[in-house]
DNA sequence: GAAATTAAAGACCATTCGGTCTATATATCG
DNA sequence: CGATATATAGACCGAATGGTCTTTAATTTC
């Protein structure tokens, strides 16, 4: 059974915070107007816990592709295909709730700031693990240094989430991604 | 004289769409609101005039940097170094009206999809450019194929516009992009 | 200087916003 | 069964939304 935060962790990432209404979230939730506040406080309470569910998913499936006992380049592989798949039709139309969550209300909003900081620096570090362990395993392309290249990395996929919201398309991404790949293994 | 069109550009950038209200509209144009409207419709167009402007000072600045008779690495560079000075700070924190925009309207408004679009396909046209005038001159590291690395860069820059709302850090952000253009050049 | 045009100020409109509250129905439980 | 807790539907609230319209002031043009 869904949760009424994964519920509303829908409507949010559909639609962004602003545009989504109360009445969104009561038809997405099933929830009476009451019930929600009851359970949730308000509508920004429900965002942060909406927020905090997307963040626990994508770091939890992070730390499966990105798993020490794997092969670090498979994981990386693995990683940034789940990219591609997230990027494509109707996927990449949707966008990312943490991109958009940053850029509707970063800077303005210390809760959001806080959660969407800790998860970038949580991605890089991970990724920047998985590196050092290709490097170590002298899988690396040479002069890579495994923690610019995880900046890099986080930086690349973020932007590919942006642009994949106008050209959500399969084949380029992948294209993109696999070049990418390329400058940074050897 | 600043024109109200970019006034109002400014506020909209500050705020996105949906939060910047009229009378933030007004504040800015100093324009009252029956004369906002007969000038110009209503808020939605009002927007798509600012979104247009940005687009145009935005391609206008890559047409200067990215300027064909100029060396196409030190053009690159310039243009990479605009995006480190507009990703420090408070300017990173403000973040870009473009990827606020993208991930906030497209795939809901066709006329934002369009414009979008079309923006990403001529900034990646910019970059393939230099890209192979930089190959053509034997400047390129060695299987860096010049229209799929402006498509990589495009992400990439898109990218540290999105992690620089959080993290608006001049110096890592100057680093990662010197690690990233050492990438792709020889 | 008078007439005509333009713009400003802000009252006004219906609608919608997020949020509260009450009354009714539905379970739960002894 | 009856009593109690729980959730429902939805009326209701003040404030704010985007947008219109009228009245007044300023400017232009003759």
């Amino acid at each position: 059974m869904e949760s009424a935060v994964e519920r509303a962790m829908d409507v949010f990432w559909s639609r962004g915070y602003h545009a989504t209404a109360l009445p969104d979230l009561l038809r997405a939730t099933k929830l009476s107007r009451g019930s929600l506040y009851a359970a949730f406080g308000d509508k920004h309470s429900l965002f942060l816990l909406a927020l905090d569910r997307y963040i626990a998913i994508a770091l939890t499936r992070m730390d499966i592709e990105l798993d020490p006992r794997r092969e670090p380049i498979d994981g990386l592989r693995a990683y940034l295909a789940g990219y591609v798949d997230r990027n494509s039709g109707a996927n990449g139309r949707r966008g990312c709730l943490l991109v958009a969550t940053a850029m509707e209300l970063a800077g303005r909003d210390a809760e959001i700031d806080r959660r969407i900081g800790s998860f970038f620096k949580a991605m890089e570090a991970r990724v920047a693990g998985a590196l050092s362990r290709a490097e170590a395993a002298g899988k690396l392309a040479d002069g890579v240094e495994p923690s610019s290249a995880a900046r890099i990395l986080v930086c690349f996929v973020e932007g590919l989430r942006v642009v994949g919201k106008t050209a959500p398309t399969r084949i380029i991404s992948q294209a993109t991604v696999d070049a990418f790949l390329d400058r940074f293994i050897g």
